[in-house]
DNA sequence: GATGAATGAGGGTTCATTCAT
DNA sequence: CATGAATGAACCCTCATTCAT
């Protein structure tokens, strides 16, 4: 039967339908009709909110990236935790976050570029997010080291690297963290 | 026209194309006609040498593995290098390493957990090749810091990531490798 | 040039137009290409309302079951009838059936227990109409012999088989029905 | 390695590997390749024999007839055996030639016509071969029935489908042959 | 006689996309 | 806004057959 809902929320159905299913099965074996059946929706209608799949599939990207955008600000300006705090929650959204989406990692037929966006699109946002904080830190004479927000960089992907790799012992993250950044040791308490 | 070649070479010529293909345009969007056309073959002979898309890919992906671990143990048992140059060699040839096989981070519709096969893969080897690396370099005082390992580990991936993300500058590299590293400033020289 | 029709419909055609090739050339020799293009349908379509062959396949045969069922209820209720002209609409109907669809009786590469599925189908259905018109044929004396619906099964199946290796005297045929469910000598006259 | 045969054991060998296959998985599942492998030989051989699929069919076939023939003339010149022994030994062939053979009545892709090829081939040579022995049971009075031969096949065929079906009984089919043979109850004992 | 690498046509299937209604 | 029938191109794979050696 015929349902006719508001355009904008519709649409939002819809895009939150891709997202779950991108992240369930991966882009590629996510089809548009695996979409549309999904969100009760046909075909038809799926293509007359995003004009391809390549276009629904950016769509959840910039959902995706907005998203953990804006956890990121909430932390940063979280004005009453400490450094090493929101240091620790940062490390753990970025965890989250990849974990969480891992199958966008993969290739789409439509969107062979699908990694190199996601990635960039957070890092670029990350080091924004993070300026201010690392700043600060710098100021304070918590952070010493050169190049701060590198550091935090390959720190978050390297580490997330070893956690997808079977590395899971918070301890040893902790030990790592502060030996790369250079703070005190057991500064950090991972739980 | 019927071109009739040695089996192995034959074999070796297509399992090539598959990988540069691969490499250029992803697993997932180079299909068996593609490679058969490439390789001056039809696909009946792709076949015969590789009973599916399966066995072709992870065929090109041992070979992958296989290679770069190869190189790997030539920069280790290098015994006329330093440590700094061999630490240097293992940065570098990651970087390459992934630059150039970039595409095989994608999953494939028919292998979907190619990623994971890959990286498991290389961190393995790398483990088992640089173990004995480490070990010297911290018996020599050179390296100080806890979990060398795992730290490489990090520097490796999260370089590489940035590389990726545009920071070229060696400068910032050697900075950022010696303080996550503990060594000395000045110590290493990226050229 | 697109062409809409009713869904019902179309799935009919598509139907209708499968079972007349699988008679022709048998399922083995008949592609989901050779049934679209009879059809004038794309292969696309067929997959649209058929998932598989093995699917197209079995509502083939079920349609050919429920004919032939169908038909077979009509003779047995056929109320005004007697029995002899009851039993030569039923050797009538069995002869052109199996005639009829005689490529069915192939084994299909994808469904390979066509053969009986079909033969069951028949046979199962054929017992349960036909037990009336046994039963009221034995009791009313006209039928004498042990084991009437084997013998029927018998007669059946035999016949149609001589009658396709080229015996087609319907004198015969009366003979051989009448001598085997022992009834009058020229009880039954087949034109 | 090369290894050289005697041209016929050599056919025959391919011939009796063909047959045991097409029989195993029926024709149309059995490829050249699976019958040159099984027989230890290149495909290129097996068309050195048997210029196409085809011509390989029919020669099988050609065997399977051969034997049974064989089989069946043992039976009927049995000079030691009676009526009733000889009957019982041709219904046993008959089914157990079925059964076994069975997969041969699938449709395959290179002849779909090979049904009837073999039940035609069969039927013929069975009607010549049983001819004398039906004479003769006919002029002691043993058999009294019109159309003999006929009704022989149709009781082979018929039985053989009861059989296929599932009726398994040996008294009912002793029943069966009794009765439609127009033989005294009791004459025939199968055990 | 014998090999097995190589061909080429076709088979079943999937799916992004379009469009008449 | 919404439907879903229809398209068409591509994809993975199989196999009878050929032919240079």
């Amino acid at each position: 039967m015929r349902v006719t809902k508001d355009p904008q929320i519709r649409k939002q159905e819809i895009l939150e339908t891709a997202m779950t299913l991108f992240e369930q099965n991966g882009i590629g074996k996510t089809s548009m009709s695996d979409i549309a059946k999904e969100a009760n929706v046909t075909k038809g209608l799926v293509y007359y909110y995003f004009s391809s799949k390549d276009e629904l599939v950016e769509a959840v990207v910039a959902l995706f990236v907005r998203d953990t955008n804006q956890r990121l600000q909430q932390i940063v300006e979280g004005s009453s935790l400490t450094f090493y705090e929101k240091l620790l929650q940062i490390m753990t959204l970025y965890f989250v976050t990849i974990q969480e989406h891992l199958k966008f990692v993969e290739a789409s037929p439509a969107n062979a570029g699908i990694y190199e966006l996601i990635k960039n699109s957070l890092s670029e946002s990350a080091l924004v997010q993070t300026k201010d904080f690392i700043k600060q830190a710098t100021e304070e004479g918590i952070l010493t080291i050169d190049y701060p927000e590198y550091t935090l960089k390959i720190l978050i992907n390297g580490i997330a690297d070893l956690y997808l790799e079977g590395v899971h012992n918070p301890k040893i993250f902790a030990t790592l963290i502060e030996q790369t950044l250079a703070l005190p040791k057991g500064s950090l308490q991972l739980k």
